[in-house]
DNA sequence: TTTAATACATAAGAATATTATGTATTAATA
DNA sequence: TATTAATACATAATATTCTTATGTATTAAA
């Protein structure tokens, strides 16, 4: 079985925010840096979210309506929590059925099946 | 089940060259204008590669080393026909199983099942 | 006390796509 | 037969979205 150690930057484009959108469906409320730890975790550091990459978008899911935000203080140091809007519950549902179809697509074109096996050991 | 028209631009950035190269793989020979009625017509027009995005592709994955190039006139009209050299083979190769391996993270990640009914919808 | 981890943010640059434009041949249609 | 559509290549301007680098600041660990 193939075991590849970090994707290349090209494939994870266009994911980001299908992965952030549902992340927050599933835990309802987090902030930034809670979410690139923990999908380095889900995934076993193959997928890691830059900051670079992360707040940028965070920022432009807000201001499209999908994200709502509330700034808490941890002692003196800030966290911004994100939650699904109304709008955001709606584009989660869209674009994660986008990607299972278009995952589909490629399966077929790519001529490939699925291993489970390598699913297990993401746990 | 969810039937989507044509996917978000997003989501096809990065795979590019991971279907052009499996495409050569299997045909041996293309062209570039070939391979993007191809790639439509087996994605039932899910996916549909531009011209703009499909040749500076070539011309990289040419200069890259992972394709030779043959002139073929048909008449009067010029025909660039692409195959896969020995290292092109080699990163098919890697590159089909990355996917793959990114696909299964993905799905655990987003925690969906595949159904194989949208698959052969595509046939 | 220095380093690592936490937590935010933005700017410069690279990569890769879209959109538009250009040339030219050949087939189909009005 | 004249015009449009399809075939077949190519590139330039622009947009998007990422990487890499930099910046600030707090808190925990070595």
């Amino acid at each position: 079985m193939y075991i590849c150690p970090m994707y290349s930057s090209e494939l994870i484009k266009g994911t980001l925010k299908t992965i952030v959108l549902k992340l927050l469906k599933e835990q309802g409320k987090m902030y930034g840096y809670e979410i690139t730890q923990r999908v380095k975790e889900l995934t076993n550091d193959k997928i890691q979210i830059t900051e670079g990459a992360l707040y940028p978008t965070l920022h432009s899911l807000e201001q499209n309506g999908e994200l709502d935000t509330e700034t808490e203080y941890m002692g003196k140091r800030v966290r911004k929590y994100y939650t699904l809007t109304k709008q955001g519950h709606i584009t989660v549902d869209l674009k994660v059925n986008e990607f299972v179809d278009f995952m589909n697509t490629m399966k077929f074109l790519l001529d490939v099946e699925l291993k489970m096996s390598n699913v297990q050991s993401n746990r």
